[in-house]
RNA sequence: GGAGAGAUGGCAGAGUGGUCGAUUGCGGCGGUCUUGAAAACCGUUGUCCCUUUGCGGGGACCGGGGGUUCGAAUCCCUCUCUCUCCGCCA
């Protein structure tokens, strides 16, 4: 949520920005400004009648106590009138504040100066990429036909279970996600995060407070008999950590990790888009969440863009790394980078990373502030956040570019976490 | 699931209708003392909003919402959450 004290004293800019994101913000940015003004002439004139109110109440204390019992009757005649003007200006004021705050969610953040101009993701940037397409012989085969020959992820046996998009794991299968996880994890931990095990279902406070409530309420699993929501990322328990708390300059930059199961509702996908590993209702994904100081969140943007780049050539993946243009971002993202991995049976890129600076959007809604120096002002830290990485893509293209006549050959890097090299 | 207790400032813990934003202790910060440190002593110490060029001024907040009253942390209603005991249970 963009502040109502920048929009005040910012309107041009916030509708010259949001333009980039293909955002006409003229209209709201409008009222919001006209309907601040009211609130605030609301607010001096309640604050004038309560303070008159404040005072009156006092004297007649002090002449009940001196025993001035006529003179106190005399007082309090007077504040029936005060009494229902505060009435009228605070029901007023409470109104403005409601209709501001309606207009103030619908305002996406602003996009980053480096954000280029843009409608669809064809025009994206490429930043860069690296890692060698393999070349694969005849009957090269999807990961789902490889996870069926391998005994490998199961899913017909996850419809049974529970229905399409809840895959099986088996044997090696169910081996390669336990070590991917723990080999993301870890190698977040050499990297300086701290690991957390958040809940898998959150209030909804918390998913007011990252934003996927109001408005994205369909993208969640709503457990109602508890009034809970499943988690579709561990952003969301993981940001709400610091949700309503004021660090100290010095615990920044606060860098967590967290594995955890996501759940996505997904309603309306079909087609050839959800085959496999492609788009699953529940997920592996490893999170790394950082909050800084607002001078320093680009620099840990680039930092946490080329930590997750090390992951994938670990890997040993072809991938590239892409700047979403203004109108294929996020709602609270300022800047977003994605990466995409190749996959060589379906030959296309996958979406497997999402980093993100969200600057102070989501910190305004969670009221996560810092302490710049002792008794200055709390100002309003940057978050930001990023997949390190999702699993089931990966797991894609790690079979697929991997098939060999022999099995599915298990990249250097991840066997000393595997305890195998090659699933046979 | 049954029964009970509670929610106050960073923490602990007073306060049951009138200068209470709130006694006190601990912690934090500043100072005196000290070669330095500790101890002791003194001072200071919340968040938000509005207004003002500035100094400053005003208002709100004692879990959330509503009510009674000239006046509510204190009384009433309601919701939420937490804790304790019993039952069940990985």
């Amino acid at each position: 949520m963009i502040t109502l004290r920048y929009i005040q004293e910012n309107p041009g800019e916030v509708i010259e920005k949001l333009a980039k994101k293909q955002f006409d913000a003229r209209e709201i940015v409008g009222s919001i400004v006209e309907l601040t003004e009211a609130k605030n002439q609301t607010q001096v004139q309640a604050d004038k009648a309560r303070a008159e109110m404040n005072a009156l109440s006092r004297d007649i204390g002090q002449l009940m106590r001196t025993g001035k019992k006529q003179e106190a009757e005399e007082a309090r005649q007077r504040t029936a009138e005060l009494k229902e003007q505060i009435r009228e200006l605070e029901q007023q004021f409470a109104g403005l504040e409601v209709s501001i705050r309606e207009l103030q969610v619908l305002l996406p953040n602003l996009p980053h100066v480096t954000v280029p101009y843009g409608k669809t993701p064809e025009e994206n940037e490429v930043i860069r990429s690296g890692g060698v397409k393999p070349l694969l012989g005849a009957g090269t085969l999807p990961h789902w036909d490889l996870a069926a020959r391998y005994r490998l992820i199961d899913f017909e046996l996850g419809v049974k279970l529970t229905g399409a998009g809840f895959p099986v794991y088996r044997g090696k299968g169910a081996q390669l996600q336990r070590a991917l996880i723990n080999f993301f994890l870890d190698q977040a931990r050499r990297n300086g995060y701290e690991e957390i095990q958040p809940p898998l279902m959150v209030n909804e406070a918390s998913g007011f407070g990252t934003g996927q409530l109001p408005d994205k309420e369909g993208q969640m699993y709503h457990v109602t008999a508890d009034n809970f929501y499943m988690i579709p990322t561990a952003e969301v328990p993981v940001t709400n950590i610091y949700r309503d708390v004021i660090l100290e300059a010095g615990d920044l930059p606060v860098k967590n990790c967290a594995y955890s199961a996501c759940f996505r509702r997904e309603a309306g996908s079909y087609g050839k888009d959800v085959r496999g590993l492609n788009r699953l209702h529940q997920f592996d994904k490893v999170e790394i969440v950082q909050i800084t100081h607002p001078d320093h969140s680009y620099g840990v943007l680039e930092e946490m863009v080329n930590y997750v780049e090390s992951l994938v050539q670990k890997l040993e993946l072809p991938y590239r790394i892409i700047r979403l243009c203004g109108g294929d971002m996020g709602f609270t993202s300022a800047l977003t980078y994605d990466f995409e991995v190749w996959s060589a049976a379906q030959e296309k890129w996958l979406e497997v990373s999402s980093v993100s600076n969200f600057e102070s959007f989501q910190a305004n809604r969670l009221k996560l502030r810092y302490r710049g120096e002792a008794g200055k002002k709390p100002e309003l830290a940057h978050t930001l956040n990023g997949s390190a990485l999702a699993l089931p893509r990966i797991v894609a293209a790690l079979l697929e570019n991997n098939q060999t006549p022999d099995g599915i050959k298990i990249p250097e890097a991840l066997i000393p976490w595997c305890g195998f090299d090659r699933i046979p």
